[in-house]
DNA sequence: GTCAATTCACATGAAAGAGACCACGGTCTAGTG
DNA sequence: CTAGACCGTGGTCTCTTTCATGTGAATTGACGA
């Protein structure tokens, strides 16, 4: 019977028209052929890079904004116009994109440098080689013939967090060593103040010269929706206001395209799987709700156990009593409930650092605030509504297996 | 009342350990001719 | 004779623990008015 159901379900499914034309163009990797209000710093990137299509070495570049601003895009709009030049010049240059967020890719100093070898087709264990060793590997293999080379290290504000600035002083320092030939860095970052804590001599070896991407106003946005939407959902689809309503709520998240992409995608998904023709406002809203709720199910899931007993104690803690809790607190609540959990609960030292890391997520809200004569603590709230916290309740109760 | 010293309850740093993963080279073993 | 199994060594990486040091304001207590 209930095979059966679901084959109509599924016929059911085929038959209704769907709103979208081509669903991908409103992912955030699609990379469409005309990119709108950045054409000056696309310019200006080229100006910069440019000496490399004359095998000179361009400047160092370091590019900052915030996130969903289209420095990615940009870049690799202008790498692959490069490339195109000069395939057609018989160049030799070659531009590598790496992005340094990606865990278990390219976030720390070893697993870098192994990426990049890697990239040129040369096969590199995971681990187990000395990193000297594979720095000579990768020194060898860029000298062996005149080449320009150009990096491009995304997110390397979350590298140097994790692995220290040591790698970017060996990398632009090597160019003294080459002979054959040149590398250029660009660095790509989210946070803006991420310079000024390097060390003075990376800082100005890197940045020799700076873009800084600002965010896009709301009329900008909007015509970024308009160009995708047109492409990707079917004519007639779309009721008047949502892209401007889309726009505005991404603007008051600091111009973020990203999301107002993603969250037009999202509505549009709801609008399908409801059965409207069209795409009202009010799908906005529920796809806001939506987004915000899978974000922090998907990280609440993902979370080893130590995270989500942290987590769940908080949690209880927090309904119990509906103010403000503090560190020591919630460390008793933690120790039992690693009791209940049987977990080997952790010292407070490293509970400590996960309710800082779980703030960083920002399922919680933690700040340290000191109550004078009774000590310096962290405060710690919670920003959910009601509806997702008794949610991600029942989800942490099941994955530390309480009854 | 004023002001510096004290004190609390953690925060924050640094270093080092445990255990998982992996490469490499040497040794042993069993199968093959 | 040789391919493959099986060590031991040496490396990275993540998560933790241990030990040490730092910190901001309420409280305290000495001091002077």
């Amino acid at each position: 019977m209930v095979q059966k159901g679901l084959n109509v379900f599924f016929e059911k499914f085929l038959s209704k028209e769907s709103l979208f034309r081509s669903k991908s163009i409103l992912q955030s990797s699609y990379a469409p052929d005309f990119i709108l209000h950045r054409n000056d710093y696309i310019e200006k990137i080229a100006g910069i890079l440019g000496p490399a299509l004359r095998l000179e070495k361009p400047s160092n570049l370091f590019i900052y904004g915030k996130t969903g601003v289209g420095k990615t895009l940009s870049m690799k709009y202008a790498s692959t116009e490069m490339l195109k030049v000069s395939a057609k010049q018989n160049v030799n240059l070659k531009i590598f994109y790496i992005n340094c967020k990606l865990r278990k890719v390219a976030d720390t100093e070893y697993r870098l440098i192994a990426q990049l070898i890697r990239e040129f087709g040369k096969e590199i264990p995971s681990t187990g080689l000395p990193t000297d060793e594979v720095y000579n590997i990768f020194f060898n293999i860029i000298d062996r013939e005149k080449q320009m080379v150009i990096l491009i290290l995304d997110e390397i504000d979350q590298l140097v967090k994790k692995a220290g600035d040591e790698l970017l002083y060996n990398l632009t320092r090597i160019n003294g060593e080459l002979k054959n030939s040149q590398i250029s860095i660009v660095g790509i970052s989210n946070d803006l103040i991420f310079v000024d804590n390097l060390d003075p001599r990376i800082k100005s070896s890197l940045s020799e010269e700076e873009i800084l991407f600002p965010p896009y106003n709301a009329l900008q946005i909007q015509d970024i929706l308009n160009q995708r939407a047109k492409e990707a959902f079917k004519e007639e689809s779309i009721e008047t206001g949502v892209i401007e309503k889309c726009a505005a709520y991404a603007a008051r998240e600091h111009g973020d395209a990203r999301r107002a992409l993603e969250l037009l995608r999202v509505a549009g998904e709801i609008a399908e799987r409801n059965g409207y023709s069209k795409v009202k406002i009010k799908h906005i809203d529920e796809a806001e709700d939506k987004i915000e709720r899978d974000r922090l199910l998907d990280i609440v899931t993902t979370q080893p156990k130590q995270f989500q007993a942290v987590l769940y104690s908080i949690m209880s803690l927090y309904t119990k009593k509906n103010n403000i809790i503090f560190t020591g607190k919630s460390y008793e609540v933690y120790k039992a409930t690693c009791f209940r959990a049987g977990l080997r609960p952790l010292t407070q030292r490293r509970f400590s650092d996960i309710i800082a890391e779980l703030d960083m997520l920002g399922i919680i809200n933690a700040k340290v605030i000191s109550k004078g004569r009774y000590g310096r603590t962290r405060e710690i709230s919670i920003s959910l509504s009601s509806v997702s916290e008794s949610k991600i309740k029942k989800i942490l109760e099941e994955g530390l297996e309480l009854s």
